[in-house]
DNA sequence: CCATGAGAGAGTTATAGAACAGTGGGGAGT
DNA sequence: ACTCCCCACTGTTCTATAACTCTCTCATGG
């Protein structure tokens, strides 16, 4: 029984692991340029069509994008986490021509809760940057959004103006890009403190979403928790056979 | 200028639209298996490679499936359907293990109600069937779901036991497979008839799901509306650089 | 009667060579 | 000094051929 599944044979997956191997340890540097397909292929000691199909299974990871009469480039992280689905509420109004304004209402270096160091696997003795924001488009706030940072990595974000700079965007700049994010989304009543920063009634109609936002090592830096007005926002999905979306709206009219 | 982009040349593309619109013709049915990659290659006249990556596109596009050994199908709907995206909350409780019974409290065909017929784009004065289910887990029942289906497409439905089988199911079964869905979800407060069928004090929170299913040719088939307990049921999200999933789940206890 | 195994047929991976198409820089011409 | 065009370099598509692995069937042998 040595046919074993840790042999994967195929000569053009030792050559894309190889090269995947090179781009995540920096020797390909993001945004950089690979050497020409003819050049690695000479380099590999392949053909060009196998060297293509290396190349191939790491532009379907997205480690790679090809562009004709140019060149093979390493996806700069930044570009891949603006483009892919994690993005924030902001991001996805912003997309849809809303104009989105943030104001920080809160920012304080304190102790943790018991409830965020649980998901952040922190010390509850431990300290961490909490932050809050409202959110308001169309002229009314729409979003009450508390985030802890992660004591370690929120050193780097005491000059950074939330106001205009979105906080995922401020970890990136910073060496921490965020890789992952588990969000779940329940329905609830305003009420308490985010009743007094939004433009509703308490008693609405909202949605609260709790986020953990992780990087690409596994660990949890941020703990979100955001109320939503159900008067000014929907989830909207379009699901078909292969493939799934999910943004945030603005809700419409619902007569 | 005829520089067009509407000459792709490129030969596998040609081949991948031809084998596309056969399989959607039926031409070649689904689940039935294409000739062989050698064969089809003598046919079209061009080499193994050349078909391959039209193959290839339609593998990616989820057409086809193949196997080593054994040969190229056509990918049946059914079973794509149940492996994408395109799920209902039971499917995806019933995956994480929970008992979910449905029962129907409402079935009949009458005329549809404007909202309705607004989504459905069908005329005021048509009919369809009113489909009025109730689904239950951990012994409370925490889903309403009020369906309309297109009189068009509701003519076969008449014998099936929806305690028993799903909605689409069923329509797949007869020969109407649903392609894509669009739904968006909003807050809401437990009220009227919902209140009646559900385990939770009125004013209690709830999500409103809207959902509007649509056929591969396009035609909205079916118009949903749920409400769902938020103190039963959450919305859970996974994002990542690339790739997205969403499904529901049964709430934890928030403390 | 059942098990083993040879073989046909399917998809997969690789070779070597050629030509096509998009991009951008640098030299020739104005 | 400026513009235009050619040419070198890149990724892309295709031909033609060979050998490989996986799956299933069917015949042979115990």
């Amino acid at each position: 029984m040595a046919t074993g599944q840790d042999a994967p044979a195929a000569r053009y997956r030792t050559i894309a692991a190889d090269l995947a191997a090179k781009i995540r340890s920096g020797d390909y540097p993001p945004g950089g340029a690979l050497p020409s397909q003819r050049d690695l292929s000479a380099a590999y000691g392949v053909t060009l069509m196998t060297l293509r199909q290396a190349l191939r299974q790491l532009s379907d990871e997205g480690l790679i994008e090809q562009q004709p009469g140019r060149g093979t480039f390493v996806t700069p992280p930044h570009l891949a986490y603006r483009l892919g689905s994690l993005r924030s509420f902001a991001d996805d109004l912003r997309e849809q021509g809303h104009e989105v304004r943030t104001a920080v209402v809160g920012r304080a270096v304190r102790r943790l809760p018991a409830r965020v160091a649980g998901t952040l696997r922190a010390s509850a003795t431990d300290s961490g940057l909490r932050l809050e924001r409202v959110r308001a488009f169309a002229g009314r706030r729409a979003v009450h959004q508390v985030s802890w940072v992660r004591a370690s990595h929120a050193d780097g974000l005491r000059e950074v103006d939330f106001a205009a700079t979105s906080l995922y965007e401020a970890l990136a700049t910073r060496g921490v890009p965020v890789a992952r994010a588990t969000e779940t989304i329940r329905p609830g009543i305003l009420a308490g403190a985010p009743a007094a920063h939004l433009d509703d009634a308490p008693g609405a109609a909202v949605l609260i979403s709790d986020r953990t936002t992780y990087t690409s090592d596994g660990i949890a830096i941020v703990a979100d928790r955001a109320t939503i007005l159900g008067s000014m926002m929907e989830i909207n999905t379009d699901r078909a056979a292969r493939g799934l979306s999910l943004h945030w709206g603005a809700s419409r009219d619902v007569s």
